[in-house]
DNA sequence: CTTGACCTTCCCTTGACTGGAAGCCCCATA
DNA sequence: TATGGGGCTTCCAGTCAAGGGAAGGTCAAG
């Protein structure tokens, strides 16, 4: 198999393919054109890496996953315990998000949103809050 | 008012304050030395960027918005409609996180976490899933 | 033989900074 | 007056996970 048809049938493009390969993820032979040489086992890692990076894990986790995956005598608990990690990493991104959430929406509903300059979304990012009884959001 | 005190008073750090500058955002004043010299002007640029980063606006966007901001014959249309967008794209992003959270949390539960090697989580990541009665997420 | 698709490497760019080196500047203390 | 320490300057490199594009080699079809 060509790097294209590997990037057709993993869904990954063909230079992030490469780019696995230039850090270490995988390791394709070549043929005597120099071309790279996947076989069944290189897609597969593949489309383990494109699954774990789904899941959101960094680059460095997927290569330990890759690791305890081809780890046969691996504790599962290793791998949960990695899950565990990133997973609050993601709670604490997405409770991030929903606190911006909360203050635009309340901007944006303060916001007559027409042609007169006066903006309470400006005044806020100014210092000068305009919002009706609300706390200080840091 | 030197850098220092500046990145004390608006909580940015000097490397910050610089790079605000280099891209433009910025344009405090120098002394003789050569010292960056900081009106109070600055100050409350800083602090309304400061407050837009705060936000998750990205650094284009907080240009708009000051733009705005010192445009005494702005729409507040045209800011709401920005922060909309805006608010349009953190909800993706907390989507997306969301659904990664609930596929890593079903993985999480259905993985032992002891000594053994079998692992649930490495499995579906390999594409043999193994989860109970789960539909397929993409 | 030529065209066009595919492959290769190499280097640059992204966003929003952060870190660090090398070298001024300024003030206080010995 | 020396010197020490902190603060300031610029410039360069690195982060993360690729994406863009150039220059050139390879291959199969017409």
């Amino acid at each position: 198999m060509n790097i294209g048809d590997v990037s057709t049938r993993s869904g990954l493009p063909a230079k992030t393919i490469r780019y696995y390969e230039d850090i270490g993820l995988i390791k394709p032979h070549r043929s005597e054109n120099g071309y790279r040489c996947f076989v069944e086992a290189d897609l597969h890692k593949l489309a383990f890496l494109g699954r774990a990076r789904a899941l959101g894990f960094t680059i460095e986790e997927c290569r330990l996953l890759m690791a305890l995956y081809e780890d046969e005598s691996r504790a599962s608990g290793d791998v949960k315990q990695l899950a565990l990690e990133h997973l609050r990493k993601i709670e604490t991104k997405i409770a991030d998000l929903q606190a911006m959430r909360e203050t635009l929406t309340e901007l944006v509903q303060c916001c007559a949103g027409d042609n007169r300059p006066d903006c309470p979304i400006l005044k806020d990012l100014a210092g000068q809050t305009d919002l009706p009884e609300q706390g200080v959001k840091a």
